[in-house]
DNA sequence: ATGTTTCGTTCGACCGAACGAAATAATTGG
DNA sequence: CCAATTATTTCGTTCGGTCGAACGAAACAT
């Protein structure tokens, strides 16, 4: 074996390490926040898509409307969304993510975001620039097969977002 | 902002996204195989610490005896992991994985590692190490604050199942 | 041997989370 | 201004997943 392909067979078991890192991150974080699966992806949708009506919602989270409305019921009793009258139409119902709902969780995130900023200044800037270069790749590549994954296999289960 | 600063930034950013992109790249595979969070768990649990007795199984996912009893069942009968005879002790049971439990999705993965190997490519040795360095390191940052979330949330809410 | 502990399973019950159908409220269009 | 449509909630139900307690089988200890 090589030295180059060594160090792609590295890059491939560090990229996986590092994603099941991500996972159990994430994995633990919605436990301390007493979230369920479900529960964190609407909070998701939400900060990306901006406040959503509940059946905007019930589209995105591929639920039915009855369903969404305990979803908010629950998400609001833990304080993290509310309902908010929507003014162009008084039937429906806009839901927010509350904004500061990850204050308690400041410290940590600061931390790990200082220990990543430390680790960086082991590189000069071409690394750094190439680092950079390969997340953004990376995360591309794996949004891809993401899609390919549920494509496959939901050619009869539309999504219908 | 000078320019450290902001690769530094985009960093943190390509960072962000690559770890969405992992996460929802594990929902999305654990969707496509019928598998509910916990029983991906532990098929992860079996497939790193090799097989092990329900007890044993039981204590690493946290559950209680009875609810392995479901959960391998529930393993077996959608065919990833089955029950072996426990040569050293007739009472206990050992669970193992299924060995190819992921050929279906073989293609999936040698396409995106294919994608991978094709992007380093673009990097000379020296860039090559650095992101593979920056990868193991981040992996080993981000665990530790994995390990923070958990231990500062369990202080007072023993788990002893 | 025999009493005790350990292992996994079975049983019965419970809870969270999802659903469909009906009810309620507000908008839209003729 | 009324009928049809649309948005959400309420209601009752179902299902999956977990639990505690009780049980039989095997191992261990004395």
């Amino acid at each position: 074996m090589t030295d180059r392909e060594d160090l792609t067979a590295r890059m491939l078991a560090a990229g996986r390490e590092l994603s099941t890192a991500a996972v159990m991150f994430h994995t633990a974080l919605a436990a301390r926040q007493g979230l369920s699966a479900t529960e964190e992806k609407a909070l998701d949708l939400l900060d990306r898509l901006g406040p959503l009506t509940a059946r905007q919602l019930a589209a995105h989270a591929s639920l039915a409307p009855a369903s969404v409305t305990g979803l908010v019921d629950r998400l609001e009793r833990k304080g993290f969304a509310r309902r908010v009258p929507n003014p162009a139409d008084k039937r429906s119902v806009l839901v927010e993510t509350v904004p500061d709902r990850l204050t308690g969780l400041a410290p940590l995130f600061d931390h790990y975001v200082a220990s990543l900023t430390e680790l960086v200044t082991r590189y000069n800037d071409i690394e750094l620039a190439a680092i950079v270069d390969f997340l953004t790749e990376a995360a591309a590549r794996q949004r891809d097969a993401t899609r390919l994954l549920k494509d496959d296999g939901e050619t009869f289960a539309p999504d219908s977002r």
